[in-house]
DNA sequence: TGCCTATGTATACGAATGTAGACTTTATCG
DNA sequence: CGATAAAGTCTACATTCGTATACATAGGCA
């Protein structure tokens, strides 16, 4: 008997029921990706209708857009710490404990990858990739090939992203977290510094 | 008028048609993923029907699977020069010139990434990293934490392939090779010579 | 030459999807 | 309190998907 989904009777309020289906959605990509999370699963996280959803967002496509921009929108790695003094470990420490047990915040990057065989999503996605982190990240290096290097260490962070939550290689998902920082640290130290 | 696809007329050859199939399978999940290529879509590119592709495969899972275990099969990036005499350059000119222009031999990556969000073939795709590319990788480099540095060279071979084909980051898509060689080619230098 | 089997096709079905349109319920305010 | 618009639901529909069943056709071997 199918109790009901995580829905502790919100009385009817729009603002709340449109974030509860946001933060549905964001959960639901993350874990299936665009096409594989349907609109009735969606909306019975949110303990509403399928229509609703539409409703409130227009579609399918225009939600997941919302929720891209919306989990994007969060600095995650370029946080403000970082741009004032930006180190290699820095982003080591917060990739490996991010990605690891506390996963929600990084989980922008698995909505992206999950859903990137849409045409549509994958846009989404890259313009907000660029917009938001890329510039921020390369202006905060400086340097030769700062767009190059800013590109590089993202890509870097997707990759073991992408490994340790969505393929789920055993190496990298039950490294011991010190090892990988210890692996990871050099590597974007590297690229901050900058090429020779 | 659609006219006849890639279809040039195969008389009755049960291998011809399965090689074909598997072809037009392996370039459509790249390109749609898991998810977003369907049967008939695989037949068509095959000049087929559409339960021929069923009858050979047994299912859509199951073609999958030979595509991915096919498709990985092949080295690419763990060439026999790069045993012999692992260097950064080599692994960074062939992610750089391979995801470039001739994408078809790292096309893998795609295959695997745009169907991740299928759990089935997130499975299948890591027994085949592991099995192939990680455990012949880490043999090839030795010294400390020889799997886990052998993972991030994957990963980042991995995320740098996202960025580029999937998600089509600009400045990673348009961006000079040699600048990308010599920022990538430290990276993996140092994953190659191991911590410290 | 004639048949038998491998090779391929046509039709159809059941399930799931996104969403459109009409309907119902609740909160709010004069 | 009662009307009104917002908030939410129900039903239904057109597609699309994977694939099961039944049928057609060609090729190799006697």
């Amino acid at each position: 008997m199918p109790i009901d989904d995580a829905a502790p009777a919100r009385s009817r309020n729009a603002a709340a029921t449109r974030a509860a289906i946001l933060a549905s959605a964001r959960s639901a990509f993350a874990r299936a990706g665009y096409d594989g999370a349907g609109v009735r699963e969606i909306a019975a996280g949110a303990g509403v209708t399928a229509m609703l959803v539409n409703r409130y967002f227009g579609s399918k496509e225009q939600l997941f857009a919302e929720v891209v921009a919306a989990t994007m929108a969060d600095p995650v790695i370029l946080t403000d710490d970082f741009v004032r003094a930006p180190t290699g470990e820095a982003i080591a420490r917060r990739l490996v404990g991010l990605s690891g047990a506390d996963q929600t915040p990084l989980d922008g990057f698995l909505v992206m990858f999950h859903s990137a065989s849409s045409r549509r999503a994958a846009e989404i996605s890259r313009e907000q990739i660029e917009a938001i982190h890329q510039r921020a990240m390369a202006s905060a290096l400086g340097g030769d090939l700062a767009a190059e290097r800013a590109a590089v260490i993202l890509a870097i962070v997707a990759g073991v992203q992408v490994m340790r939550q969505m393929i789920a290689l055993p190496t990298l998902a039950n490294a011991d977290p010190e090892a990988l920082v210890a692996i990871l640290a050099p590597v974007f130290q590297a690229l901050i510094d900058g090429v020779r």
